[in-house]
RNA sequence: GGCGGUGUAGCCAAGCGGUAAGGCGAUGGUCUGCAAAACCAUUAUACCCCGGUUCGAAUCCGGGCACCGCCUCCA
């Protein structure tokens, strides 16, 4: 079977060959959360793509370091904890710690490293200094920024020239910094806000330089696989490597992977339209699986639509499927080496799952004498998926004993070959939110 | 405006130079009093438009049109 994985890297814009810095591993890097509110379907999309790729790495050999960060020390969770009372790291710790359940939930495995930037303020005040040192960053009243025009390859990765994102950005007024693309490394606390003691005095870093540290701390000065949402192209991945690699002399990551968004309802999901869906409310109405499946079937980088119709689409479809468990002897050693050789290019996920349906439909494959069904199930992070209720809950609340006495009523007009009788009693019932079934004898009912 | 991306059946979605995966839906059939379920079968001479390269293009190149994302906090 082929082994060579491609990648496509977003430096370069192209699939890639993938070659491993330290032979037989893997070091990767994804982006996590900032804590301050529930997480929602985007960092399900960007978990579940990237733990899908941690999984399949192992499953081809790879030896994995996978860290995910979090974001706990920001200026959302201090006003989020100004606005309600409390301490910001209670914020923190609060979020986090749901973050944590809710991966659980979403059927991903940990990280190896999840590490938070409050555990990492002093890596993050040599790496400044480091910074500073090299002559790439300055600092004003208390304040570092790192200065942009000093470093040459500013806007490789989001391929924009200094000047272009110049005239494209709104910046702000600060008059600490010497050229209004600069970016802080570290802030000074106002009163009233949490502070690290730093050479620069009392502040916290900026946003952008926990991740250049902790991935130098984890994975070391240069590493294989950095990860994140689209939308941390610019700015954020575009500083870190300039915050690195100004430092290092080294390429930062080797291959930058970003995961396309999440669209609700056709609209694009934000903060600031307001039509966030919480991973806990989603979970509440569909299961895991079908929450996986509907990412997974598409591929990585391409935007998903969340939609309630489509997650509809989806449980039929894995409910055909584990109607369908296969039971027939043949053997068809074809569908590992075809989803296998999809996932190696590029972690074609969603090419994947064609084969896996295509095979278990067909009837083709069988579960009790192969294990290639459960193979494949367990590196798309759906395994033991058979034995759950997959079946999203409908909260319809239906008036049982009347539903009985229909039941009942029914019978006779059947046994009595009074069909007109016993249709009239099944609209009835259907008036009611209710639809009987007639299997061997028995009549039973589900919502409808 | 700058940069990036997308346009494939009713809907969703793979495909990335060799003659259109898969899912949902729909249609016909078997079965059932009727339904439902299940099973069988059918369901794009065709990939936004116009040119070009090629023996061959949904796939490459040029030019349009439409939609989306980033450039502001966001996964």
């Amino acid at each position: 079977m082929n082994k060579d994985l491609y990648i496509y890297n977003s430096l370069t814009s192209q699939k890639e060959l993938f070659k491993e810095t330290s032979a037989n591993e893997v070091s990767i890097y994804v982006c996590g959360p900032t804590v301050y509110s529930s997480s929602h379907m985007g960092h399900a999309r960007s978990a579940i793509v990237f733990d899908t790729i941690v999984r399949f790495l192992k499953f081809i050999g790879f030896k994995t370091n996978y860290v995910r960060n979090f974001t706990d020390i920001d200026d959302k969770i201090i006003n989020r904890g100004i606005e309600e009372g409390v301490r910001p790291e209670d914020i923190a710790e609060k979020y986090k710690t749901e973050y944590i359940e809710d991966m659980e939930s979403l059927g991903c495995l940990q990280p190896d490293f999840q590490p938070s930037v409050s555990e990492n303020i002093p890596e993050i005040i040599s790496l400044i200094e480091d910074i500073i040192k090299k002559g790439f960053a300055y600092e004003k009243n208390g304040d570092v920024y790192f200065n942009v025009q000093k470093f040459n390859g500013y806007g490789k990765l989001s391929k924009q020239s200094i000047d272009s994102i110049l005239v494209n950005t709104r910046l702000e007024i600060n008059p600490n910094k010497n050229f209004g693309l600069d970016f802080a490394l570290w802030k000074t606390a106002k009163e009233n806000e949490p502070y690290w003691s730093s050479p620069w005095g009392k502040g916290r870093p900026g946003w952008h330089i926990e991740c250049s540290a902790m991935s130098r701390k984890y994975l070391g000065e240069n590493f294989d696989i950095h990860g994140g949402g689209r939308d941390l192209i610019f700015p954020h991945h575009e500083n870190e490597i300039a915050q690195s690699e100004c430092v290092s002399d080294k390429k930062f990551a080797n291959y930058w992977m970003h995961n396309g968004l999440i669209n609700i309802n056709k609209e694009k999901m934000s903060k600031s339209i307001g039509n966030i869906i919480n991973i806990r409310e989603g979970l509440k109405l569909w299961n895991k699986n079908i929450i996986r499946t509907l990412f997974l079937t598409h591929h990585y980088r391409t935007p998903v639509d969340f939609s309630s119709k489509k997650l509809e689409e989806i449980e039929k479809t894995l409910l055909n499927t584990k109607k369908r468990v296969p039971t027939n002897e043949s053997l068809s050693t074809k569908f590992k080496e075809l989803w296998v050789s999809a996932m190696l290019d590029d972690f074609n996920t969603a090419k994947a799952f064609g084969y896996y349906f295509k095979f278990i439909n067909d009837g083709s494959l069988s579960p009790e004498t192969d294990s290639e069904v459960s193979e494949f199930e367990e590196t798309m992070g759906i395994s033991g998926w058979r034995d759950e209720n997959i079946q999203s809950k409908k909260d319809t609340i239906v008036d049982e004993v009347r539903i009985k006495q229909i039941i009942f009523e029914r019978d006779r007009a059947r046994k009595d070959k009074n069909w007109i009788k016993a249709d009239e009693l099944r609209y009835e019932a259907e008036e009611l939110g209710v639809k009987l079934l007639d299997k061997e004898g028995k009549t039973t009912w589900e919502p409808c």
